[in-house]
DNA sequence: CTGTTAGCGCGTTCAC
DNA sequence: GTGAACGCGCTAACAG
């Protein structure tokens, strides 16, 4: 089916050079603790570089037992900004360090999974999501797994959602969930983080609601939220696109986000330019944890993580 | 660095059976024109099943030249709803022909991406968007490469957002460009298509513009349109993203999309949801071209692609 | 110190 | 149904 291409091999490299296969591989590799005269290595790097050899991936991985490759399994490819942009991150980071993210998208034959990791034999596997925990202990068997279950602490999310609303002095809150499942698994942490800061501050019991992308969702949900005894006055959302939505909806019903009701969204995605107040999430602080969990897995040296700074209110006119 | 873990071979599967390794490898393969008795065909099943044999992708990767793998070469993890849902779906195809796709985005250093190919030993390369016609010939010495530098076709785009609006009774239009270089470069393709059937419809040029996602840019852009001798009535933009951000400048303004100035956006995004008229583009339509172009390059049958309805007009209330 | 010989890792496939 | 060689790079053991 494929047309087999001729490949350079180390061989071809050696008899260019006029030395054993042996000392190209030691020249390419700069093995440690062998001492090869400049001269010879000269020759080497040469040779390989005149006859464009590029070393065969499988026949190392095969030697070695694993490749310099990193496996990331995710759910699917639309993960959302933050998620996409820490993807981009870890690639630069791995790649400046020798090994070279891979994608994967699950799909649902595990027989595929199984054959996938087989496949390459990562030096690592970053799970992305949920693994369920069978799965999980199959892979390990194999390839040592970083499971990066949640890349955001969303508890913090919510927590900081609800403290600058507090601070705004906001003391009716409520919070406005997704219905997407995929995001679900986000949410309840975010809630969670919001619920506790309210008790904290002796507020009471956010009023919670579910939206989606119609307008219809916004209207009911604005409608019950304004016919509470005390209706709220500020409303943290799971995300920055239902924020924007909520803040649609309430333009349609000739209401105004950050006068007649305040809206807090996280994320901070470029459309948020258009005026909405959110809890930013730096992608590249984002990133730098999941590194570092994958980084020491490795066996390499992580540059400390420093997560301050991570979660951050940018201020528009919309709370 | 990474501990070594003990494999299952298919030396282990064979003495399990009590037969030797290459009758393993037929039965396991089902390699053709072999005749192997159903009771040994049973003993090597059974064994790999017991000892849970996993065989190993770069032995036979290095046996056979190249992997059962896809790999897709793109510029960056967030590429938008189309072209992600794309992946999504080329992936499943491929997965019920035995492929893997595997996704790698691009740094900057060509050690990197030379290493990668060698890595994997991709059966087929994909590459996504721009890629340099020098890099280009040099992957394609060694493996064969699908360039898929425009998966949708974007000037039949630009046709279908003019159409729809001359269809509605327009003959003032304009159209609203991204700012951000990525998205130009399929910008200019949208712009062609739409010019080219208000020419054929006698009508004057669009009046073109660009916004980013402030609505200052916005309100600019509306200012300079309505100062016009002949100020346009529906505007074609570049996108859903940018299109909501119009509307929601629109809003600001105290003007109605839809009444005062039409809008009509390109992707159908969830968050269109909200009102926003648009031309869908169907994600696994548009993910069957290149399907189709990947499958033909591995040899394997494609199934017809039929374009009709690659593109839909979605009606709310905006346009 | 400099460089070579030889065998391994694992699945595939030709020749008997 | 089997023996043996092959694909390619790595590295322990060894020779000058």
């Amino acid at each position: 089916v494929v047309p087999p291409r001729r490949r350079v091999t180390t061989a071809d490299v050696a008899r260019a050079a006029g030395v054993s296969r042996a000392t190209v591989s030691y020249v390419l590799n700069n093995t440690p603790n062998r001492s090869i005269s400049d001269a010879t290595r000269t020759l080497v790097h040469d040779a390989a570089r005149e006859l464009r050899h590029v070393p065969h991936g499988p026949a190392r991985t095969l030697r070695l037992g694993h490749s310099n490759t990193v496996l990331a399994l995710i759910p699917q490819f639309r993960l959302g900004y933050i998620f996409e942009h820490a993807l981009d991150e870890l690639t630069k980071s791995l790649a400046e360090r020798g090994y070279e993210l891979l994608v994967h998208t699950r799909t649902d034959s595990e027989r595929s999974i199984n054959e996938l990791w087989g496949q390459i034999a990562p030096a690592v596997v970053v799970a992305i999501g949920r693994l369920s925990s069978t799965e999980l202990a199959e892979i390990e068997q194999d390839f040592p797994v970083v499971s990066i279950a949640k890349l955001v602490p969303d508890t913090d999310i919510g927590s900081k959602q609800a403290e600058y609303l507090i601070g705004r002095g906001h003391r009716h809150l409520a919070y406005a969930l997704p219905e997407d499942p995929f995001l679900m698994q986000f949410a309840a942490g975010r809630l969670d983080g919001f619920r506790a800061v309210c008790h904290r501050h002796g507020l009471a019991e956010p009023a919670v609601e579910s939206i989606d992308f119609t307008l219809e969702s916004v209207h009911s949900v604005v409608r019950r939220w304004r016919a509470l005894p005390e209706p709220p006055t500020a409303v943290g959302v799971h995300n920055d696109e239902l924020a924007l939505v909520l803040m649609a909806g309430l333009a349609s019903l000739g209401l105004r986000a950050g006068e007649d009701l305040a809206v807090l969204g996280v994320d901070n995605i470029p459309m948020a330019g258009i005026g909405l107040t959110t809890v930013a999430i730096s992608p590249q602080l984002t990133a730098q944890s999941a590194i570092a969990a994958v980084l020491a897995e490795l066996g390499e040296p992580a540059p400390k993580a420093d997560s301050s700074g991570l979660l951050d209110v940018i201020v528009r006119n919309s709370a």
